[in-house]
DNA sequence: CTTTGGATCGTCT
DNA sequence: GACGATCCAAAGG
């Protein structure tokens, strides 16, 4: 386990994105393997928090690339998102899965309605409830772990070939494009938030 | 299996 | 005062 290399979140959300799979999040005793991703670009993405500007909450997207925004999804779910480069862009990068690593006692306390362990990290809401990653960490430093939370390497590369989708929940914002292949995952893995493909359309 | 609606609150208009 | 980058349980086929 090493630190994560900085020239890792180099580049912009998109190119970013892919190159976050593999890695591990740590929090506290629980650590998960990042599975799933979903590239959220600045200006030029009208899903993005930061799309009109900066505000209170997502002041987090504006520091530099590793730091971690956290936010509040619907009043009830946390949602966590790395923040990436160049500097002051406010692009981001939304963990939307992990499979489960370390302290899956835990996490299954933490999540009492996962039916089994690929589930214990299977989206975005869930895995900030296994983790414990909760607002008050909104602004954490991923890379030098200050706070508890780190974005480490373990050797394991990215895949050479990641599966490829559209995103998912975009709100019916004009502007947004939901048709962008924005979102990655790890193929084969068994704890992702949901297939990718010519699949669902869980909005109208 | 698919569809629907409720929960719940910080943030922005 | 409206609305979510979600999750889950309940109801319907």
């Amino acid at each position: 386990m090493r630190a994560l290399d900085p020239e890792r979140l180099a580049g912009g959300a998109v190119a970013v994105a892919p190159r976050l799979l593999n890695l591990v999040l740590v929090s506290g005793p629980t650590a998960g393997r990042v599975v799933e991703v979903e590239a959220y670009s600045a200006a030029d993405d009208a899903a993005s928090h930061a799309f009109r500007g900066r505000t209170r909450r997502n002041a987090a997207m504006y520091g530099p690339p590793g730091t971690l925004y956290v936010y509040l999804s619907h009043g009830v779910h946390a949602c966590a998102n790395v923040v990436c480069g160049p500097e002051g862009t406010a692009a981001a990068v939304l963990v939307r899965a992990l499979e489960p690593v370390a302290g899956l006692e835990q996490m299954r306390k933490r999540r009492p309605t996962a039916r089994s362990d690929d589930e214990l990290c299977a989206g975005p809401g869930r895995l900030c409830a296994a983790l414990a990653i909760g607002l008050e960490l909104d602004g954490a430093d991923l890379v030098e772990g200050d706070r508890g939370i780190q974005l480490l390497d373990d050797g394991t590369t990215p895949p050479a070939t990641p599966l490829v989708g559209r995103r998912v929940g975009l709100g019916t914002r004009a502007g947004a494009d939901a048709e962008l292949p924005w979102r990655f995952g790890v193929p084969g893995s068994t704890s992702l938030s949901r297939p990718f493909g010519e699949q669902q359309m869980t909005r109208a």
